[in-house]
DNA sequence: ACCTGAACACCGTTCAAGT
DNA sequence: ACCTGAACACCGTTCAAGT
């Protein structure tokens, strides 16, 4: 099971815990308070340190997006459009949880090969009801990017102001909606 | 006239150029090269006369974002899903002309004025027809958001590979035509 | 193997000084 | 009024050294 002594030093942080740590600071104080020296001393080690972990900060950026992706929920149905507004509304709710994050999440693309196993449960749904991949890969991809754009433009780097909400909720239901009815 | 005198030194660049060299420091090196001393280099000057004329360096990039945004150009037609077809490909070229600088309008948003009036001749088309402003501010604001949601999945922050274009191109027409059926 | 201190080459920005 | 040089408090990252 692996837990065989290896040689050397044992770590003392683990790439987990720097994510974890990173979205934290993130969400509490924005993206560029996310300083490779900020990132340590929240871990209780110096920047350096974290380069045994990770290339750059860039990559410890990029490792953020994929640990976020990963945590959006979605629950699937037996009509794909019902999926899809699941999916938009599970994506809409990560995004809206970290808005700081946001333009993290729009600037960095999430790695192609993590994109397609979060959207695998999702065509399924496609293939039952006879639409083939490509097409469904379009009207996936077409949800996706809406619901970023759509919260880059609620929350523009900053969190909104909450008596702002409801606007948004609604025109996010709107487009979604046409966007759906249009597809279908 | 305002041609009279004024006391003191007179400027030796002005706003406008800023701007121009921003966007060409950009569209040639990327955003972060963006810095205000290789700004200042581009006009000849050093970096802190920079402040002269903008507050901060993020000034400099929310001046930058109306400056492109108010190159985007579109043509009414009679019908308005035709005139927001027109504004969502003259946005899209914009966008894809300075692939670099998609993050940059992304992350800043659009000044609310200035919003107002680049889409103001789209609805008039609207009233036109009897769709109440609300509305038409909900559909024309949800291409908007879909179109530049689109454009960051295509550049991802780079220049994308010319080869990709095609795909790129078809989804995004799937993309609209489905907005906008499902808008009309 | 992992962590650290010192160092390098940068940043944005302020301020007093020049013309 | 506008531009500059020097300075301050930061960055990301490298590297040799410690344990």
């Amino acid at each position: 099971m692996d837990t065989a002594r290896r040689p050397g030093r044992p770590p003392t942080i683990h790439r987990h815990d720097v994510l974890i740590a990173a979205v934290t600071v993130i969400d509490a104080e924005g993206l560029e308070a996310l300083t490779m020296r900020r990132l340590g001393s929240a871990l209780g080690v110096t920047a350096m340190s974290l380069y045994r972990h990770f290339d750059s900060r860039d990559a410890v950026l990029a490792a953020v997006v994929d640990f976020l992706a990963a945590t959006v929920e979605f629950v699937p149905h037996k009509k794909w459009p019902e999926t899809l507004r699941s999916f938009a509304r599970g994506y809409r709710e990560m995004l809206l949880n970290h808005p700081r994050a946001v333009a993290l999440l729009a600037t960095h693309p999430i790695d192609q090969q993590r994109g397609r196993e979060l959207i695998a449960p999702l065509l399924d749904g496609f293939a039952a009801a006879g639409v083939d991949d490509e097409r469904a890969v379009t009207i996936v991809q077409s949800v996706a990017v809406f619901t970023l754009g759509h919260a880059l433009a609620q929350v523009g780097g900053e969190p909104p102001e909450p008596e702002t909400a409801p606007y948004y909720d609604t025109w996010f239901d709107a487009g979604l909606t046409a966007l759906l009815k249009g597809f279908a």
